[in-house]
DNA sequence: TTGAAATTGTGAACTAGTTCATAGTTCGGT
DNA sequence: ACCGAACTATGAACTAGTTCACAATTTCAA
């Protein structure tokens, strides 16, 4: 979705060094949470390989889906700039091979790169388009126009197909369009039998572009 | 809310002539649309004085309001960074004046100065923390959790007291939480007969903190 | 000051969506 | 190849919130 500029694009293997001191490698398994909402922080992530949801529960552990991450994308950039604890919590969707930079040197970064600094404004202008459109989405649609947006959004191309497919559930799904799973299994039954789409184990094919979005 | 690290506070008078060729002033009155959601944009705005309300509406034209502004808040900088068209449309609440800035003019100016870029980039990181909180809130919390925290979060001093008053209405506040006026108007009943505000004329004085915000 | 427009207040009918319960299916690990 | 866990599917009861309709009040411009 929000797709990646990589960010340390224009950095020379020797600049990458003098900023990177303390660039760091880890694996997470499915389901593992990289960090949390409430957290202090220091570091920025850098996802490598795989993807992962950001997402914020409530005590009920109830848990909407705030974006997803594929690889190239960077994420926990908010903190930097104000200081304040995590504003959402982050797990991983499958095995993802994720890098961590410093505040420090992601301050360095910055500072020093101006094309580094605009990529990040590029980044956060495109996240801040698509939480607005979210808004707007939660508060004046209904279900199935909300879960029709999420698949079109979702889908990749896979052999001329749009499909959405691993690693999201219909759980998932419910958690990225703010209602429960049951709804959204309603909804996926109605959309193919109108035709829309088709569902094969866990994968979704959109047969009809114009999937009804009432907004 | 967001509140205004004046964007170009560390100018001095000439750099701001440098780069402020095509600094112009408007004057909108109370209900006037400064800028509309589609539209092609080439320049961002700053409020002067006033109040204005960015908002998105639907074919029937229920609205979501998605931020206030104040006086010291820029608006309107996303397109320069995607050159998509505007995301959302913004109107003043009152009457407003309105410094715009070129998008060129803009440019130079992030380019020029570093703190320039610092602000911008300190500020939407303050939207995107605030877009996701939202968020959360509208999946999450029911209405009478998310008016109470519209009002924790609108509600300015006025001679030791919380208050929340002119420019908003009920309307407007429905807006921010998603709701029907309706559904507002029986909350703010409801959280009046419990004693945590009391409602006189247009404006609303936070008597408890402790606003039951279930989330 | 007065009349029209905007805002507030409230009941009643309705409906979209949740929650609960339960069964069938698929998945992944040993 | 098997078993428990996670996921999918669906009906039924319930409920939070919407919509409609209308009255009362406030605001504001002429």
């Amino acid at each position: 979705m929000l797709n990646g500029i990589p960010l340390f694009g224009d950095l020379n293997a020797s600049q990458l060094d003098s900023i990177g001191a303390q660039l760091a490698m880890r694996v997470y398994e499915k389901g593992d949470v990289i960090l949390r909402q409430g957290d202090v922080a220091d570091a920025l992530f850098i996802i490598v390989s795989g993807q992962a949801k950001v997402y914020m529960s409530d005590e009920t552990h109830r848990e909407v889906i705030i974006s997803t991450l594929s690889p190239g994308e960077f994420f926990g950039e908010v903190p930097l700039f104000d200081q304040e604890p995590r504003s959402a919590s982050v797990a991983a969707l499958d095995r993802c091979h994720v890098q961590s930079l410093s505040y420090k040197a992601f301050r360095k970064a910055i500072d020093r790169s101006p094309d580094i600094a605009r990529r990040l404004m590029v980044t956060m202008a495109a996240r801040l388009r698509h939480a607005d459109r979210q808004i707007g989405t939660l508060a004046l649609m209904n279900i199935s126009s909300r879960v029709s947006r999420a698949l079109l959004e979702l889908a990749i191309m896979s052999n001329g197909q749009r499909v959405v497919g691993e690693p999201f559930t219909q759980k998932d799904l419910a958690g990225m369009v703010g209602a429960s799973r049951e709804m959204v299994n309603r909804t996926l039954r109605d959309l193919t039998e109108q035709g829309f789409i088709s569902v094969h184990r866990k994968s979704i094919t959109i047969l009809n572009e114009n999937l009804p979005v009432s907004f």
